[in-house]
DNA sequence: TGCATTTATTTGTTTAAACGATTAATGTAC
DNA sequence: GTACATTAATCGTTTAAACAAATAAATGCA
């Protein structure tokens, strides 16, 4: 049997973990992009240029089951991302983001940034430093 | 601009909380029951009998955007929950658990804890309130 | 009372998630 | 080198999420 508390905590992180990324996705959605595209952004922006193959995106992927084929299929209608054959494997995809989906994302940061303004200074930098090691510790790390 | 700390906590809650939700998601799976539908059942429990309104469940819903009464739908189906008119105002729905859904959610309850028992034990208790506490404090609650 | 407004839920429709099956390339054992 | 297994990505199909619109009841009020 779990405490109390094990539980609350627990329910905290779920809770606010689900409403800020539906917050930060409700934003988006004025920029005509999703929450899990936006993610894919951001890993290939984390590349700095060099190519990544679809299952390193899903490997990093906030949500784990999403399809990155289809999530790259759209970023690819929208021209922010360029998907070729990967030259050493076949059968692997290179996915690099492009010029238009940096300037893209910078927008989206922007906003985004705006969303996460209101609870800046909230916590302390030494909290913030907790907050993260207890969520580490409680998983295991 | 946000601080590295700032973003490393917020994507450790962000991270954690949709992880916990899949993997208790799939074993929910097992016993043919969504996440969302179980939250609806635990919702229902929580009442002690007392009946609670479509709105009022939705309000209490992680996925806030969920549809609820489709989720009810699913749960009459598998006879989890009644619905009848709200005597007194019959624009509303008074939803309940049955007998059949306690004994379901007691099933699943002990699967999602068999989850839980991993966990339990990496933080302290004096550390789960630290934790639950910073959450909330960075929400501004 | 009559009528507009608000509230509560349901329904319709579009879009994306979930999951399995498929295709194609590579790796490996013989 | 052929045959079989494995890996990587894609595609097909079913199911659920998202969002808007519709229905229906209650409320406010002239």
């Amino acid at each position: 049997m779990h405490s109390k508390k094990y539980y609350k905590a627990i329910h905290q992180i779920i809770v606010t973990g689900h409403w800020i990324t539906d917050q930060v996705g409700k934003d988006l959605k004025e920029y005509g992009i999703t929450e899990p595209q936006f993610n894919v952004l951001r890993i290939l922006k984390g590349q700095k240029g060099d190519p990544i193959t679809v299952q390193e995106i899903q490997e990093r992927m906030v949500q784990r089951s999403s399809n990155v084929t289809r999530i790259v299929d759209k970023l690819l209608d929208k021209q922010l991302v360029l998907r070729k054959e990967c030259p050493t494997n076949r059968r692997k995809m290179d996915i690099t983001i492009t010029e238009k989906g940096l300037e893209e994302l910078q927008k989206l940061d922007t906003k985004v940034g705006q969303f996460h303004e209101q609870f800046q200074g909230n916590l302390s930098e030494e909290e913030l430093e907790t907050l993260a090691t207890l969520i580490k510790k409680l998983k295991g790390e």
